[in-house]
DNA sequence: GATATACCTTCCAGTCGCCGGAATGTCAAA
DNA sequence: TTTGACATTCCGGCGACTGGAAGGTATATC
């Protein structure tokens, strides 16, 4: 199987697949003697599993690891039970972090339509409502 | 006034501020004759309001935009209340789609929990239940 | 005078997960 | 034979910095 079969039955860019045989996380495959990449039906579930874990915001390098324990024939279920735990807290944490900030980019704009909008540098220019910012933080 | 000095009224490292400079945020300030860099106070009111910015989650080449028309006595006020509601609005989207991804990972979290955490490949691997994801996402 | 320290300078490389493009090669069909 | 669709490698860029190397400078202390 030629790069763009597997880029097709994967649904990743064959750049992308080349990327992730470049850092490793996929084993480089056989060429054909015209030196084109020529992959088994293995490369597809884990390419997948790859794939699968980065729509779940999974870094390569976490993922690498679930992959090294797979071919080490460990269980990486358990290490991959406690990422999906620990990356559900750190989106908790991200969420609250932007919701804080969507808060207050509405409150500064609604602030800020109060203001003249032809003020280039008075004190009623929107600009000193976030230069400020930088000296309360 | 020097580099140090410019950091802690500002609260920004003085490798961020050389790094704005280089990408034209700041302009080039006087040296003095050993070759440091030697600011105005103007460079203070400066650098907060690009600090003010980027609290509020604005690119910096938004921030640029918004220096370039003050340089030009031009009053940034109204693009940047339009910056500001066009970024809340981005911060919605965004939490939008975060909110969605950590109850996936919450799912399937709870789901790999009733499956066995020492199954290396087998159907009842969490690894399946990630590597479908692309199948049907 | 020597040394310690606390600054300063420039430049290069790395982060993360790719993507775009150049220059080049290969293969099958019209 | 020429077009088109593949393939290869390599380089550079994205955003917003950060770290570190290698070196210069100014001040204080011994």
């Amino acid at each position: 199987m030629q790069i763009k079969a597997l880029s097709q039955r994967t649904n990743l860019p064959a750049k992308t697949i080349r990327y992730y045989e470049e850092i490793g996380l996929l084993p480089p495959p056989k060429r054909l003697p015209n030196g084109y990449r020529d992959y088994e039906e293995t490369a597809v579930p884990r390419i997948k599993l790859v794939a699968g874990a980065r729509t779940l915001a999974l870094s390569l390098d976490d993922i690498g690891e679930i992959l090294a324990l797979r071919d080490r024939r460990e269980a990486p279920c358990r290490t991959l039970l406690d990422l999906l735990a620990a990356k559900a807290d750190e989106i908790q944490r991200r969420i609250a972090e932007l919701q804080q900030l969507e808060v207050e980019l509405r409150e500064l704009h609604a602030l800020g339509l109060t203001f003249p909008t032809d003020d280039v540098d008075g004190k009623h220019c929107v600009c000193h409502l976030v230069s400020e910012r930088s000296a309360t933080k």
